[in-house]
DNA sequence: CATGAATGAGAATTCATTCAT
DNA sequence: AATGAATGAATTCTCATTCAT
């Protein structure tokens, strides 16, 4: 996780993450079939622990808008713990196409990514039919809340003196709940 | 650019480059000092066509919710008229690590995005000064736009029936200046 | 000797032949310095096997016709009996080259071979000595009708229905004794 | 030809193979597409020139006895004058098992090697329905001459001082005629 | 200017062999 | 005595880059 984390699902060499890992070459061929193996592996790992961070809050019975600070505190504290994991959740989203050695096609994004994404759109369907928010196409809605809040996110983690988790937090939900119109009662 | 477009920065070889472009593969070496400056020439020239587009709207002057829209149309239109570009746009966006065979390090975004980001953070900073919307930190605030609305674009792409561009246009600019909260008066 | 007769003596891999042997890896080396003694050893016991039926025919005292006809059959029944050893024989009677691994060169073909051919060729040459058959140089002689009969013997393996052991046998013995030529008494 | 004919067909490189051929290892690869279509159409090559020597004679109208010498006598020259062919031929007629990289079997022997044998049992088939020879199975008989009279040559080639050609031809066309069999008349 | 054959560094993968348990 | 996880040398194959034509 660390090396493609930090050299990128297409640079990372099996020389590196052996290193990286204190082990032989060979050895990493005990455990993963070949170099595809082990990079899909890691994206199972990577996305599996932030889905688990999310799915904590989203199975919670709780409001909307309590909801909505939940997961994105969740993924906000899931980013600031694993730093690295920023470049894999990139090119998990949209693989960079096929890889280099290997011809396969992956024209699609990652399976474990549109589960995240299908997984929020449950949230908001919900939320709709509950009455609690607007009528908005929850597939459209997901990805929009998702990648919106998710840049905001990476751009965290590359400020030297990001401000406090919870002011992003609030930047984030007040943007989902409210947009940006001037309101005189808000 | 069809060529990285189609196979992605890392997968696309200067043979394959070449084949497409008509000329034999030392030409290449005529016009771009190696494999690395050809692949920045061209993201310079896509994202360029894109902010171009997205520039003429920026430019001209209109109260803010028109601008939105008329911004969120551009990048439709040039996504739609320029399908492979997404591609291009994603590495753009945040390289997937050093290309495999270079091992030079390029950690941070491509400029030229931080630029598609800042000229549109402006955009939001000024309409804040001058009250058409809510005060909020405006960099944040147009990676959130930007990313989300993205999202949403390079999905329709992915469709085998996309709603009508104006539609999605709708979707975006009331997400944005309303967010989903629901209100009587909307 | 299962392993190496069906994968060949180049393919065979340690671990195959340990599963196959159902013992673990380390295992083989307890009782073979390394590869080329544990293959070694191999063609050794194939060989073996092969020349004590032969043997057994050459050193019971009978007329040349007979004895001919005894060891085809001999080595047909071996072969038949031992479908796999073809692929060992062969890789035998000339080495296919320095396995892969190892660098080491063995030029000529495998001593036991040689030894057969020797083991033939004195009978042979008794048979000239006792006036039984026509004054031909024995070495070449064996070789001939080794090669040839082998020949024979191997199509059969690969026959869905050969016929049976005795007509070629008969074939075989014919061919050696008579050769081709049409004789009005024959 | 000379690497696989010297290091054998398993055992020969591409560094060894490139060096000998005063080329780069990558310039192979610009005329074959991989290991095992260099090693097939080294085969083809070996073989073909084999085959046209010996097609040269069989084309040719003479009696059965003066063809039989003819062709001898064209793989004596071949094989003395293409020393290092014989290991590739030994290759080809039985390949060695799957090559050890690559699974893909092979079970049977090489279609060239099928070829010339089912080539010369056709002139055999012709001199039986001529009455020249007598009726024996021409394909078996095919096998046993060729086999027998290739082991012969390839003796040649380790002996320090063989026989003149002229007397191995004697010797194999002596056999195949007429057998080892005592004759007052011969 | 353009070409494309040749190059060779570098990456993935295999498997004989070792050695701590 | 047996094990099998770990090792790393060796091998195949790719492709950016060069340069003589």
């Amino acid at each position: 996780m660390r090396v493609i984390a930090r050299k990128g699902m297409a640079a990372a060499t099996m020389q590196e993450i052996a290193d990286e890992a204190g082990v032989a070459k060979g050895t990493l061929y005990l455990y993963f079939r070949d170099r595809d193996e082990l990079v899909e592996t890691t994206f199972e790992g990577a996305i599996t622990q932030l889905m688990e961070q999310v799915d904590a809050v989203i199975d919670r019975e709780m409001p909307f808008e309590e909801k909505i600070r939940g997961i994105m505190a969740a993924q906000l504290a899931f980013f600031g713990a694993n730093r690295e994991f920023f470049r894999l959740y990139l090119s998990l989203r949209m693989p960079e196409g096929p890889s280099p050695r290997q011809r396969r096609q992956k024209q699609t994004c990652h399976p474990r990514y549109r589960d995240r994404v299908l997984r929020f759109a449950e949230v908001l369907r919900k939320a709709i039919a509950a009455g609690e928010i607007a009528e908005v196409d929850p597939y459209r809605l997901a990805l929009f809340i998702i990648e919106g809040s998710t840049a905001i996110i990476l751009e965290r983690l590359s400020e030297d003196n990001p401000p406090a988790d919870a002011a992003d937090v609030d930047l984030i939900a007040n943007l989902i709940l409210n947009g940006v119109r001037k309101r005189s009662g808000s």
